[in-house]
RNA sequence: CGCGGGAUGGAGCAGUCUGGUAGCUCGUCGGGCUCAUAACCCGAAGGCCGUCGGUUCAAAUCCGGCUCCCGCAA
């Protein structure tokens, strides 16, 4: 495949495995990331993690605003293939006809579950058992064309994002590499969503971040970790926000929803609709991470107790 | 100059307004109690209070410069 003309299209960490695969078995000629962006509080000018990647194997960028009214420099590479993954932006109808082998996605999610751009936190959040990786055809809308290949992941208990990430990235590289040869072949299967079957991971807003105590353990458990460790899910605790990376539950009999009820030598008990979620780890106002055991030794923890909490 | 919070033994904090002995909850180390312990009791070590300068008899504390950390907004 080392004679395959690819144009690779992504932008952050979790296609960051697909490119180098790409770039070790294939000739990658282009590489289209979202423009470099300001960052942080000094709005630092810093780019993609997959134009750092290009940049150093000397293959060119080309980091269009719109893509769908700036492609030329696509058209000109002729490529052979397009994949992308998790690149940012609906690519215009032009492109999918250009190559001969045609546009292919790497998805983190088992498509038609999970269509859109965050699907590794909705498989979390909304409490999946089973996610995956999908290699599929584009079409014109998003992530609905047909699937070529699919790899199942069953999700743990102690799973995060970080950790589904990063395990679903490395997959998806993986599945990808041994699908290609198949698609070159033509011998590859082509299989069309199933309408009835379709959810949605939207990207999170910030009030999805926000933790309603009325809810039951389960699903607050999963919004805590179906958002560590980025953007993490926050509450708002004495008056201040704080946000949780770390939390355990026990179900039982509440009375008093969304209270301080009690306060362990490690952990922040809050009753929930259905039980008590024991925060484990938090970044209070202003302050880094920090375990609630390192937290309960800085405060007085009889103005905790009983404290409601938003 | 976008808005705000912060820096104090190894950790998390109080003390700053109102200048005058370095405090609290832990951790560590030693000893005791106990069948035993992450429990309890006794004891110890460990700080240029972020940094540079100013005011003062005296600065963690008041004034000014700087560095670094964090959240929001983009």
């Amino acid at each position: 495949m080392k004679d395959l003309k690819v144009v690779f299209m992504g932008t952050p960490d979790f296609s960051v495995p697909v490119l180098n695969a790409l770039i070790e078995n294939t000739n990658v000629s282009l590489v289209v990331c979202q423009p470099d962006k300001l960052v942080g509080r000094k709005q630092i000018l810093m780019a993609p993690p997959i134009k750092k990647i290009a940049l150093e194997h000397n293959i060119k960028v080309f980091q269009p605003v719109k893509i769908k009214e700036d492609y030329e420099e696509i058209i000109n590479e002729q490529p052979d293939i397009i994949i992308t993954c998790a690149y940012g932006q609906i690519i215009p109808k032009v492109l999918l006809d250009l190559p001969q082998y045609g546009c292919i996605n790497v998805h983190a999610s088992l498509l038609p579950k999970l269509r859109g751009g965050a699907p590794i936190h909705h498989a979390l959040i909304d409490g999946y058992e089973k996610t995956g990786i999908t290699i599929m055809y584009m079409a014109e809308g998003m992530d609905d064309g047909d699937i070529i290949a699919q790899e199942e992941y069953v999700i743990k208990k102690e799973d995060n994002v970080g950790i589904l990430h990063d395990t679903l990235a490395k997959m998806g590289a993986k599945l990808l590499m041994e699908t290609l040869p198949m698609i070159i072949q033509g011998s590859n299967k082509r299989v069309k969503q199933n309408p009835k079957e379709v959810t949605f991971a939207y990207n999170i807003k910030r009030e999805e971040e926000h933790i309603d105590f009325h809810d039951s353990c389960q699903n607050i458990y999963n919004k805590v970790r179906g958002l560590n460790p980025w953007p993490l899910a926050n509450i708002i605790l004495d008056g201040k926000e704080v946000k949780v990376l770390e939390c355990e539950y026990k179900l039982q009999q509440t009375h008093n929803i969304a209270q301080v009820c009690e306060l362990t030598k490690d952990a922040i008990g809050i009753s929930a609709q259905d039980g008590i979620v024991y925060l484990k780890t938090i970044k209070p106002f202003s302050k880094k991470i920090m375990t609630v055991k390192d937290y309960l030794n800085g405060i007085k923890k009889d103005e905790l107790l009983n404290k409601e909490v938003k």
